[in-house]
DNA sequence: GATGAATGAGCTTTCATTCAT
DNA sequence: GATGAATGAAAGCTCATTCAT
């Protein structure tokens, strides 16, 4: 009788097709209509969350109908997974950028710390921290992917340059990946839980550097070569 | 007739009450209704998240009816942040049981850190983690008072263990604070953010001894006194 | 994705649970607000069909609010399968007037005839006619006990009557159900789907007479003794 | 912008135009598209009845735009009284087949009636009675045209029959249309209502010739003239 | 002439909250 | 003090209908 089960809250889990298109070509996501939903669904998700984001404030932010968006994305599920899928997506393309600075190692860390910095303490990138671990439980995929995309990505494009650096013999690192995660894990500080839980806005530059530095010098001190 | 804001969603602050009790003799939460209101919505909250748990599943699971709910606490958001404010206290009574281990400073580094990391890693701790900083944009005062007795209070007492380390001798720190947020970050490694994002459950004793290890090490080349 | 099908249109087939009560005492139709529930669905649905008929429709009907409505019934479909089934109930317990009466076959069978089709002529019973047909290829188990209760049971019932009048040496009757099922169709005439149509409002006393009158005609011929 | 009546629902009834084109050349009933329209609406209406019925489904089963439906029929409910009108007009042609044939009136008549009942059984047929009967109240010229063109001209037809054969001595017959009813009604036995409700499937061919022989029997040692 | 994107009212269902018992 | 029946606003989603292309 009850085959129906709209609200499936909880500890079920849900299935979330996160792949990344083959043919991006043709995909509804290209269309402007489907950008400026998923620009509303951005807004509204990011602010409330999944649960609290309502479709209705969706499409007055997307400035569209209810209707139109359920054309373009068969459920507010899917249209948070495309939501993410897309951010996702920006989110490595991002990383690209801190590849492969020139300059003495010194001087080189910090400023890659700064970059990475900068990047991950957005207040957007905070909230999309927040909405995708608050939905984890219940949509592990989409965590899951995150992370990967996300994190371990950037651990492993950060762990490719270290091991540059060693083999330019700057630095002397055991396990390239576990110092990438060392020194990410170092520059971040007090700073990236602080803005999780609300506890302070954004930092000033200065506050970031000088946890950066502070970083450094311990990365340095360990894996330097001099 | 509608004088409530039932649903008040989204951007719009929430104002909460997380100071402690002043007067902690008479206050409600001492009854053993209380007690199992509490318990029953600890269950229901971290499991779904603050949106997602209903109060029909709150009464069911601590086995009241929800008028009783309402007789104990003035509404949906007044018992989350009861449930916190408790939990917050209890977070910082855990810490305590680390302050002050025999042995050098070698051996009680990594100790210290397994400790601290099996706590922090218990998935109970994980959901808590999620739904406190889902709802931070919402309650500020409730993210900022969990952080504050919570990392932060864990750092400060950390701190006062280095320094008490230091002045024996075994340490050469500079800030005290900034090194114990340091050894923290580190000895998490990368295993909180995958357990928060659900990209793994949590990881075994030998996983967690390699994070701590490999963090401790890092700490004693840049701050031990040899 | 997609595990929300709100609405099962069309072919697939729904399970509605329709056994009686075994134990008829605490059953919420008892309650005095469930019998006004059903009593306004029974117009709504009655009326609009099961799909044309809103919860909103019901709720208005009913004197009560929706929320009210889905405490005591699951569903709309739960609602409109217990209201068939508490109506399969009134129409097995109607029959049993029409038993045995006195007087000779001649008399008694236009006697019976009569009565049988102003049951079955009322407007409330096309209606539900109507809806439960209507409904039958999607909740084939509502159709199925709705016919077993209704039409096929007159039938036993007639026959076991017709059985009784056999042994008198009135009728003499090869297979008593045939011979039931011969005496409704004859009696229906033309004017039972002529209602079901709406092709006529339901006909005068005079008209189901007659109808009555020459199906007894058409039977005594056939399975008369004399 | 409310100036439409999309969902006129319930007790109100509404107005069908179904008379017979009087210039059928020029009809837009002609084109093919329209055909196709029809032939998908078929479909859809039949199975899911007119509620349940939706207009992309329709559109998708005709494989046309739901546009194009629009400008050969001005609404739903437009579609399916063209839809009915059409159908009732096959109705029609049907019968023609079973006018005259050769042979004594014992023989004739099961294979009459065997024929009626093989299309009145049919699961296309049923599923039209079922939909046609469940919008009767709403549209009640749908249900009385459909009457007329069914099952009122079928007696007709077969009235005009049975008064041929009485010409010829074979039948003794009073009231030719009654007898026509009671021979219809005879046959169908409880076959029709069974599927109706759908209580089972369409029966076999010696089912339904053991139900056809039993009613020739009743009506010939009624009517038979021997 | 045909399309299908867009609309928004309306649908079924849920939920925080109240209040008579 | 405790209950749970009752409320009604709001949720996710669908659908008949329109209209720019």
């Amino acid at each position: 009788m009850n085959f129906d089960r709209r609200h499936n809250r909880g500890l079920e889990e849900a299935q979330i097709d996160l792949a990344q298109d083959s043919e991006p070509a043709a995909s509804p996501l290209d269309s402007a209509k489907a950008r400026q939903i998923l620009d509303g669904a951005r807004n509204v998700f990011l602010a409330n969350g999944f649960d609290a984001a309502s479709m209705n404030d969706i499409a007055r932010e997307a400035g569209v109908s209810k209707g139109t968006i359920y054309s373009y994305f068969s459920s507010k599920e899917a249209l948070f997974a495309a939501l993410i899928r897309e951010d996702k997506r920006q989110q490595a393309e991002q990383l690209s950028i801190y590849d492969d600075p020139d300059g003495p190692i010194e001087e080189v860390l910090p400023r890659i710390g700064f970059a990475l910095m900068d990047v991950i303490l957005e207040p957007a990138h905070i909230a999309q921290t927040r909405t995708v671990t608050a939905v984890a439980p219940k949509f592990p995929e989409i965590g899951r992917a995150f992370y990967e995309a996300g994190p371990q990505y950037g651990h492993r494009r950060f762990a490719a340059f270290l091991e540059r650096r060693a083999e330019k013999g700057e630095l002397a690192i055991d396990d390239f990946e576990i110092a990438a995660e060392q020194f990410f894990n170092l520059a971040q500080g007090v700073l990236f839980k602080k803005m999780l839980f609300a506890a302070q806005p954004k930092p000033s530059r200065e506050e970031i550097q000088a946890t950066v530095d502070a970083a450094s010098r311990v990365f340095l001190r360990m894996y330097g070569a001099g």
